[in-house]
DNA sequence: AAATTTTATTTGTATATACAAATAATAATC
DNA sequence: GATTATTATTTGTATATACAAATAAAATTT
């Protein structure tokens, strides 16, 4: 077990990496970068939820994108907003593009109907390790 | 998928490396010396097989092995062989107290049959993901 | 309203792993 | 047998992530 979730991880890590390149970003950067596209003003703590990245990673991955000009950050009180920037929105479409390539590239590997079961089965059981 | 899978190996990780802690080693160095002690003489290239680990990241796993004088390394041309020391041997039982209260714990949690599906197709799709 | 607790984020530092290049030995080819 | 190619391992360096502590703001308690 401990060996087959980590290989898969990479693996599945190493295909990712190859799609985003196409946006040069990594996968993790990539994804942030999404959802700031679909909710511009997100905060650290949902991304955090939403990647199951903590805090302290969120907030190295958002240095990044705003160092590449790709997100601004306000910080209101304790509270922090991630917006996209303009060249952030016109990346847009690559960036979909390049989130289909990765789901068509495993689902070709896997079979569609296995791919969503065994994601539906990794979801059901990270939940339980969650304690 | 990529954050699915990601996120479950991280937490397979935590449960492993809590597991592990009773040994006082990481999870993969754990795994590698109890092949150290099984095969002794073994060689990067197995133990990276084996593993599912790169050969560097093999070598940085010996040298801490090394260090903590659980493994001798003898270099003759270019192999290498891994022996596990007297100490090393002495700890053959908790070991495998450990390996085993990690397979009770998530058996445990994702019952005997899921665990054993989940762990067989992730074997699977890590394979044809080889590529 | 002052003191305390909780919450959100960031910073300092550590770990695990990988890639690419370096090294060195063996094997294959000419 | 000399040269070239292949193989096994190690070293230098980079990346992704996390934990624990620091900071700072907001909420709660007294």
């Amino acid at each position: 077990m401990y060996f087959v979730s980590n290989a898969l991880a990479r693996k599945v890590e190493k295909l990712s990496v190859a799609v985003w390149k196409k946006a040069n970003l990594s996968p993790s950067h990539a994804y942030l970068l999404m959802i700031a596209l679909d909710e511009p003003g997100a905060q650290p703590g949902f991304l955090s939820n939403e990647l199951h990245l903590t805090p302290s990673t969120i907030t190295r991955l958002i240095d990044k994108l705003e160092e590449k000009k790709l997100v601004t950050r306000t910080m209101d009180g304790k509270m922090t907003n991630v917006y996209p920037t303009a060249k952030a929105k016109e990346m847009k479409a690559l960036l979909k593009e390049c989130a289909d390539e990765f789901t068509k590239s495993y689902s070709a590997i896997l079979g569609k109907d296995d791919s969503i079961r065994l994601v539906q089965s990794m979801i059901k059981i990270a939940d339980k390790l969650e304690s």
